[in-house]
DNA sequence: CCTATCTTGGAATGACTGGTCCAAGATAGC
DNA sequence: GCTATCTTGGACCAGTCATTCCAAGATAGG
């Protein structure tokens, strides 16, 4: 009986996604948001509710699509070292350059912003971050070429404040070979000397 | 002849540096500014300027008086790696105790907002970065207990992503336990094996 | 085709945004 | 104490903020 939506709620979650990644949440107007999604102000509040909610929706949507397979791909990479060089390859090169180049990554950003005040971003936050640091300490586990008498566990939380840093600058335009050159150093001082 | 300033614009500016510091430039309105300084309008536009010339003056003045410092220190203390390690231990303290904890670093957060869209924050922004690697250079090269053939730049480099990530995950209220391991797991990386 | 039910566009809301302006007040040399 | 010059308080501005609301439109079962 009822009518049914004129448009996809996922593909409109996207855009949004897309919209407070790059802009951030503080300095993106609901104007701007309906003006992108080509929605209206009743369907955006009737669909997701007000902002905060859209953007907390959005930030989990960032979360699931974006982070979670690259973290288990490198928690499903059994090749040590070398699947977090690729990790580490593979991130430098999305937020240095194509079409995310500059918007550095969403999680990082709201670390910053005045939305981790919520309780609930707070949650996105830190279940992130452990669920990057637990993928790094899989894939550390796996590794045969480690510096004997490492702690995996320090190890995998140092790697992971490492990528936060590599999300930060390269949001300010920081050159890659530089990034580069800070991940490498971490990597070889983790490898067993020869 | 004329009338003088009846506040003080450098104590002014201190409050204005608190303010954009904890809650960031985006979320922080004049009349917020106007309402913790005392002073009224018509003296904030006439000594600073708008709000983004305030904000680049309050960046400004953080890095001057709050970073700078800190980095000299760093690049005088002859000690090697302990004059890191001390450089880190006196960061994650100020970062999750005290009067600024969870305020993170107003140059990490700087990264993170949109105000990195204007070219004159970018370069208070990478100026910061090179002093801050730089100031670790020194340090590395001051120390004996080096991994043999280490690359001393690419080391400082990895160290100040490093401190970006620590000061990021601090704001979110990262347990400093956790934060210290992170960063012992880089130094001792670094050190030579015994 | 009718109607119950949902969606939609867009107008309207009041609160707040950064910024301007000017009359009144303060100052210091004369 | 007079006056030229600057500062100050606070009213005022147009624009934007997130949000609400409702009449008009769309839908699908009967």
């Amino acid at each position: 009986m009822p009518d049914v939506k004129h448009f996809d709620p996922e593909a409109v979650l996207e855009q949004v996604e897309r919209l407070f990644w790059q802009r951030g949440a503080a300095s993106t107007g609901i104007a701007e948001v309906v003006a992108v999604t080509g929605i209206s102000r009743s369907s955006l509040y009737a669909t997701f509710g007000g902002k905060q909610e859209l953007y907390v929706k959005a930030l989990r949507r960032y979360v699931e699509r974006r982070s979670q397979p690259v973290f288990q791909a490198l928690a499903d990479d059994g090749r040590g070292l070398r699947a977090i060089e690729g990790f580490f390859d593979r991130l430098i090169e999305a937020r240095c350059a194509g079409e995310h180049a500059r918007w550095g990554c969403m999680i990082s950003n709201a670390h910053a912003g005045a939305e981790g005040g919520d309780p609930e971003v707070r949650g996105v936050l830190d279940r992130h971050q452990e669920r990057l640091r637990a993928a790094m300490r899989t894939a550390l586990g796996a590794a045969h070429d480690l510096r004997p008498g490492l702690d995996l566990d320090a190890a995998a939380e140092m790697l992971a404040l490492l990528a936060y840093g590599v999300n930060l600058r390269s949001r300010a335009g920081a050159d890659p070979a530089d990034l580069r050159r800070g991940v490498s150093a971490a990597l070889n001082s983790l490898k067993e000397p020869k």
